[in-house]
RNA sequence: GGGGACGUAGUUCAGCUGGUUAGAAUGCUGCCCUGUCACGGCAGAGGUCGCGGGUUCGAGCCCCGUCGUCCCCGCCA
């Protein structure tokens, strides 16, 4: 019943032909997405990664072929060989790439069969996830699909060669490694002829970057898988792939400069133009003017209006005046009825001294010169949505704002951040009102981007956020932490401060923010072993416990360290973007679900007690 | 660890206030059809209502538990 290939060879993928192959002889192999069967004459629309093109089968040309047809099924696997052929007039198909022309079947072969699907990769409509999970290999057929891992590969490869030509050259880091000094949990491999001990799995190549800038290297990058053991979410999955890279002698811009290159290179190679340089902001300015550290610059940010009130009209409203009063506008959103605004204050964090003045019409009845004064600081066009956000006298927290030297006092951030966070809750409910993720949508959606290059500079919105804090404050322990990894420089006119005032503390740590998503982050290093020894201190990290933990790393410090940073980029993030996708799943060839399990594979599982013996495991809790 | 949504035919879903034999579309099977392209026509098959327990004369529907998928908080430089 089936059919073997013998020596048949693919002279065309189905996604190729057109009006001017007309006459030819060609091969086509591939899947059959359709069949529609008219008696006599049966039509299999044949597809492959290419496309699908439409071949026929005339029971009175090819009696044989016909006969196959027949018995061919949605998923088979076929041999077409015919003439490429004009269709009529009437016939011709307008939707397809391939719809001038048929293949007129002088032989069908089948070359495998299929079970019948779960879900069609032909329909536009999909299956729920945990079954195109399970089913990845039919889910990866879909058109779409086929089209993510498309830009996936494309953008990767732009930045090789642009990295390349830049004179970096990509080296490959262990996965069999040890913890290495990052927030997250590890993956652990256990060793078999080290009982007890274990391999980490790395959450990324850190020091292993900065030991080849010791190296001399100079210019280093990796596209590499990542593993850190955390819950998961839509943007994150526990392993992932970033574009890593280090140089030595770099100031931040220089870092800048190359990331800027790259993106421009990923995003040509999608078809779209990404205008640089990228604007930059402080983490002051950034938290001062959107209340977030990844702003999306689509949207507009807050506005401080407290000098549109009066001391007294504040007291009447009981706020905070010696905290920040500021606008969330959203345009083209409108005023909101008293149950839509009801509905929103959940979206609201009130739990950090901030509060909520959500009804402008009323404020205006009350104050009617202070609302006009605000909508003019925020620049408000009449159908905008205006909310103000404003510290809470009634929650006056005295012990723990401190406030330091030009820096943003931890009440500052609260109220700052409730806004902020606030203002990116609205600006996903409302996204149909004003319209500015649809624009990022029309272009990654946009059929001209394959022909020619489209403009992406109000769709695609980046921006370095710079100068993070050094230390943040735990206050369960009361401590000092590094905000980042302890590697990272502090800004060097700020060392002075290390001990004496720690929060004022800069770091020369960076951050990519694309559209509201954290794109990558990076940072100058430290490459002094005072410098690095003072840092443990600030920390309270004894020499012993950083000998311990970072022995390895400190030695080869003190062997002629050459200044050097870098960047590490969400390869993952980066595509998702440029699909228009909601989830890493989307780009990400084989996914894992919430709770981080392989649904196709059956991944994890329980091993042998044999194997466990080998690696002189015994678990403590048995399936 | 916590909160929320969902789970009914292969798939996507509907199923009222708890009431007779659980429906639709699509897919699938068979027959018919020479210009379709989401082909069409006729006929047919297809259900552990996620699982377990409870309330009730009676549960897809109510309650408790549990499992799974998704989203969020915590967590993740």
């Amino acid at each position: 019943m089936l059919d073997f290939l013998g020596t048949r060879q693919r002279t065309a993928t189905c996604g190729q032909l057109r009006a001017a192959d007309a006459g030819q002889t060609v091969t086509l192999m591939g899947w059959v997405n359709r069949r529609r069967d008219h008696g006599s004459l049966i039509f299999l629309d044949l597809r492959d990664r290419y496309g699908i093109t439409q071949v026929v089968l005339d029971k009175d040309l090819a009696p044989e072929g016909h006969a196959k047809a027949e018995q061919a099924r949605p998923e088979y696997v076929v041999a077409a060989i015919g003439k490429v052929r004009l269709r009529g007039a009437d016939a011709v198909n307008p939707k397809m790439p391939t719809g001038e022309i048929e293949i007129a079947v002088d032989e069908l072969l089948l070359l495998n069969d299929s079970k019948v699907p779960p879900f069609s990769p032909a329909e536009e409509a999909i299956a729920n996830e945990e079954v195109r999970l399970k089913y990845r290999y039919l889910d990866l057929r879909r058109a779409e699909m086929a089209h993510n891992l498309e830009v996936r590969h494309k953008v990767a490869l732009a930045v090789r060669q642009y990295l390349d030509a830049q004179g970096f050259y990509e080296v490959e880091t262990p996965f069999l490694t040890r913890s290495t000094p990052e927030g997250a949990r590890d993956y652990l491999v256990p060793s078999r002829v080290h009982p007890a001990h274990f391999y980490a799995l790395p959450q990324s190549p850190q020091l292993f970057k900065q030991i080849l800038m010791i190296s001399g290297l100079d210019k280093y990058f990796q596209i590499v898988r990542c593993f850190r053991d955390e819950d998961l979410r839509a943007d994150r999955q526990p392993e992932f792939t970033q574009i890593d890279l280090e140089m030595t002698f770099p100031q931040q811009e220089t870092i800048f400069g190359i990331v800027e290159g790259f993106l421009a290179a990923a995003f040509a190679a999608v078809g779209i133009t990404l205008p640089s340089p990228f604007p930059r902001i402080t983490y002051d300015e950034a938290m001062r003017r959107y209340g977030i550290d990844k702003p999306d610059l689509r949207l507009p940010g807050l506005t401080d209006i407290r000098s549109a009130f009066t001391a007294e009209q504040l007291q009447t409203l009981a706020v905070d005046p010696a905290l920040p009063v500021v606008a969330v506008r959203v345009p083209k959103v409108g005023d909101l009825s008293r149950k839509e605004r009801d509905d929103n204050r959940p979206l609201f964090e009130t739990k950090k001294g901030a509060k909520l003045l959500d009804d402008l019409r009323r404020l205006e009845r009350s104050f009617p010169e202070s609302v006009a004064k605000l909508r003019e600081l925020a620049q408000a066009q009449p159908d905008d949505l205006l909310i103000i956000v404003a510290g809470d006298a009634a929650t006056h927290i005295a012990a723990s704002d401190t406030k330091f030297e030009g820096r943003l006092s931890e009440r500052e951030i609260a109220v700052l951040s409730a806004a902020g966070n606030f203002r990116v809750e609205l600006a996903k409910k409302y996204a149909d009102r004003h319209g500015a993720f649809a624009v990022t949508d029309s272009v990654v959606r946009s059929p001209e981007r394959s022909s020619s290059q489209i403009d992406g500079s109000a769709a695609f919105r980046p921006l370095w956020v710079t100068d993070f804090p050094m230390f943040e404050h735990d206050p369960e322990t009361g401590r000092w932490a590094p905000a980042h990894h302890p590697f990272t420089s502090p800004h060097e006119e700020d060392m002075d401060r290390l001990i004496s005032d720690p929060a004022s503390v800069r770091a020369r740590y960076y951050d990519l923010a694309m559209n509201g998503l954290e794109l990558g982050s990076g940072s100058i290093r430290i490459h002094r072993q005072d410098v690095q020894q003072q840092i443990f201190r600030a920390l309270g990290m004894s020499d012993d416990e950083a000998k311990a933990r970072f022995g390895f790393f400190l030695e080869a410090l003190q062997y002629g360290t050459p200044p050097h940073g870098g960047i590490a980029l969400g390869l993952d993030r980066l595509v998702m973007i440029l699909a228009g996708a909601s989830s890493l799943r989307e780009v990400i060839a084989f996914p894992k679900t919430a709770k981080a399990i392989d649904l196709m594979v059956d991944a994890p599982t329980p091993v042998s007690d044999g194997q466990l013996k080998e690696l002189h495991i015994r678990p403590s809790v048995r399936n």
